[in-house]
DNA sequence: GTTGAGCGTT
């Protein structure tokens, strides 16, 4: 089974509505939702062909826009036995007490939404989310095992999550950090003359900020971009300057 | 125009 991408829907576009348009064309496996765009599989390739066909170029939603329909390039696309969850197939080894979930709608998505998602496996004590993702935090491991099996590729308003232990359970965050400055000497690797990180840490992708103001650039304004149709405003275009690298230009002033 | 976001701070 091979993933189609869909690209060039409108943002307010729900996983839902690819999986309606598609399931003409055949049994929808699922529908892997991204940001702009989206991954769908089609049980049969024969069908996602005749999909292809039939649904690139077309105009879908409210604006009409051309929808993107073709097969899925690279790797992941392919039939390589689908670890498709989404996941880097590295899904964390030891257990933990809290979970990485990730992949909902990061727009629409609460904290309540996920707590009641998880709710039904345990005790959970605590729900943050960051950005794309959320750790859900269990009383104790079983409920959090559970939970994850229960839960991983479920849908959360919508959206397919992927869920998995997280790196660090909610206990053990870092006890160790301010504890005292130097206490024992396992701090050897601290006390090189240079600083901690000399050269600027390379961020990872430039992901999205979800959930905090993304200063303009984010998105592109392919013309009025509030009017879409409901609210204009979610409230999300305060914070004018959420970014401390507001100033990337070449100002370093090597102290003199 | 777009091709798979990935581990957090009180």
């Amino acid at each position: 089974m091979r993933a189609i991408f869909v690209g060039n829907f409108e943002n307010d576009t729900r996983q839902s509505d690819l999986e309606r348009l598609f399931s003409k064309f055949g049994k929808v496996d699922r529908v892997d939702m991204k940001t702009g765009f989206a991954f769908v599989y089609l049980d049969n390739d024969r069908d996602a062909e005749d999909a292809i066909h039939h649904l690139d170029d077309r105009p879908f939603g409210y604006d009409r826009r051309r929808l993107s329909v073709e097969w899925a390039r690279g790797e992941r696309g392919r039939e390589r036995g689908h670890h498709l969850d989404g996941s880097k197939s590295v899904a964390n080894q030891r257990p933990t007490k809290t979970l990485f979930v990730i992949n909902f709608d990061p727009l629409r998505t609460r904290v309540s939404d996920i707590e009641r998602h998880f709710d039904p496996y345990g005790k959970v004590l605590n729900v943050r989310i960051r950005r794309n993702f959320a750790f859900v935090q269990f009383d104790t491991q079983e409920e959090a095992t559970k939970a994850l099996a229960a839960t991983h590729l479920s849908k959360i308003l919508d959206r397919v999550v992927s869920v998995e232990y997280a790196l660090r359970d909610d206990d053990e965050r870092g006890e160790r950090r301010y504890d005292s400055p130097r206490r024992g000497g396992y701090g050897r690797h601290v006390d090189s003359p240079y600083r901690r990180s000399p050269s600027p840490v390379y961020r990872r992708r430039p992901s999205p900020d979800y959930g905090r103001a993304r200063s303009p650039a984010y998105g592109r304004y392919n013309g009025p971009v509030y009017d879409r149709r409901r609210s204009p405003d979610y409230g999300r275009n305060a914070s004018p300057e959420y970014g401390r690298y507001r100033s990337r230009s070449p100002i370093r002033r090597s102290r003199t």
